[in-house]
Order: C-alpha cells, then sequence, then structure tokens
DNA sequence: TGGCATTTACGAAAACTATCGTACATTTGA
DNA sequence: TCAAATGTACGATAGTTTTCGTAAATGCCA
C-alpha cells in the first residue's frame, strides 16, 4: 500500500476539505483561520504543494481555482490509526477505544451505534464458523 | 492545560520508554534500530533534545545516563486523539472507534473487553440519573 | 476604460527535525 | 598500565515544513 504521510498542516486542510467538499483557497482560509493563526497566502502555498504532492486535484478552469481532496478520509483515517496504535498504544486497538470513549464525551446516541456495531460484528463472527 | 507535541520519532522513544521503564540510550537504540535505521548518536541527540524540551528525564548519577519518560502516557494518548477525532474524524468520537474495531482485527478477547466496558458506562449513567 | 480588489505564482527565509562525524571522558580487562 | 570499548557532548549539515513578501494575472464596476 502506499504510505501517504500528510503533515499537521496538511491533515487541517484535508479535514475541511473532506467537511465541505470542494472549496476555493479563500473559503478554507476563512475556516483555517478561526483556529490558526496565518496568512492567506501560507494556505495558499500548503495547498499548491498538497496539489503537487497528489494530496488534492484541483480544477482551474476558473480563475479561481477549485481544490479536492484526492485522497479519500477512511483510508487516511485507517493510517494514521494504525500507525497510533502502534506507536502509543503499544499495539492495543482496545486500549485505544476505551480511551477514546473515556474522555470525548460520546453522546448516547454514539455509544448506540457502537454497540450496534459491536453486536452486528459478533452476529458476522457466528456465522463464519 | 500544556500542549505538547511530540515529533513521530520522539514518540517512538517514548513508546519505548513507556512500555521498558527507565533505560539507558543504548537500549532505547537496540529496540528502535530494529525498526529503524539509524546511528546510536542520532538516538542519543534525539534523547538529550527531549532532555531539555522535558520530554524525558534522566539520572546523570552514573556514568551511563538512564532516560524516564517525563510525560505519562495516558495524558499523551488523549491529547493525541483528541487532535486526531477533531481533524481527521469531524469530531465524532464514535466514527474514530468503528474504524479502529473494523480493520486492526481485534481479538475475541479485546472485544469482550470493550463489551464490558460499554455496559459499564450505561450502569453508571443510569445510576447517575 | 482604468483602477481597485482578488487571486495565483514564485522565490526565499525562518523554523524545526533528523542525521551524523568527531572530540573528549570514563570504564574495563588483558 | 594502557588500549579498546562504550558513552556523552556538541556542532554542522541536510532535509522538511511553514511562513510570507512581492509580482503578475484576472475580473469587476464606477
Amino acid at each position: 500500500m502506499k504510505q501517504i504521510r500528510p503533515t499537521e498542516s496538511e491533515l487541517e486542510i484535508l479535514g475541511i476539505l473532506w467537511e465541505k467538499g470542494p472549496s476555493t483557497v479563500r473559503e478554507v482560509h476563512d475556516i483555517l483561520s478561526q483556529t490558526k493563526d496565518a496568512g492567506y497566502t501560507t494556505t495558499l502555498k500548503l495547498m499548491q504543494i498538497m496539489h503537487e504532492k497528489e494530496l488534492l486535484q484541483r480544477d482551474t478552469s476558473s480563475k479561481t481555482h477549485v481544490y479536492t481532496a484526492a485522497i479519500s478520509q477512511q483510508t487516511t483515517q485507517q493510517q494514521l490509526l494504525n500507525k497510533m496504535i502502534d506507536t502509543v498504544f503499544g499495539g492495543s486497538a482496545s486500549q485505544l477505544v476505551m480511551q477514546a470513549l473515556g474522555q470525548h464525551k460520546s453522546s448516547e446516541e454514539e455509544l448506540d451505534k457502537i454497540r450496534q456495531y459491536l453486536s452486528d460484528m459478533e452476529k458476522q463472527q457466528k456465522k463464519n464458523r
């Protein structure tokens, strides 16, 4: 599998694009600058570099270019998770899961989704026996 | 809260120290070099810098210094998780949990632990109602 | 049309990270 | 005792990431 390694800043931009879909530099920058202190050209440059690295696609048909994430959120999530489980959680996925549930106060609705998910996994497993 | 931002390499070293407890540079380096290709002085330098940054403590009473992680595994896990949930999982902890359970083939034992954990949370919640 | 605002392009500096060579100190055991 | 082995200190360099200034292109509208 091709290992992608977006930097911290690049992940922030990807996160915005995953959430909002195709966007201009201006749109991304406006969101980014709510939590971060950097000039417009900085965001622009980052996104241009990300395009070179093929982390982003862009549509240049109009003057104001429109960027889209070129790597999937799922794949990226999986790779980051795996690395994190290995280095920070001593290889234990359940450790990570419990830590995540523990603090980041999940709503009752979210917890239900997870229970549902677990029981589905269980069924699946019995079937394959 | 003080935001700590260990780099990738620093996390690898912290991971080793969390697992093995107080260790010398040599011990850390021997483990590190199983999966990574870098010279001894590189590891040394990294750990010295980490000491300056107060990521590690060290005991210099004997010639061979002994290093200890100065930040807790739990705190570090929590901070990295929170950031990851925000930037990569659109703020949804349950999304992260399901993704983690999905692929990183958890053992049946691990899944049981998590079910147990969830049902404990449930009880706790009823009690507080 | 002409000028202002917005955008892209580009280069370069600044900051940070990782790597290693070399010098010096300490320990050990032949 | 002294040479080899092992360890720390330190500086330099290469590589990467982040930042921004400036110039050129484009579109808009008074």
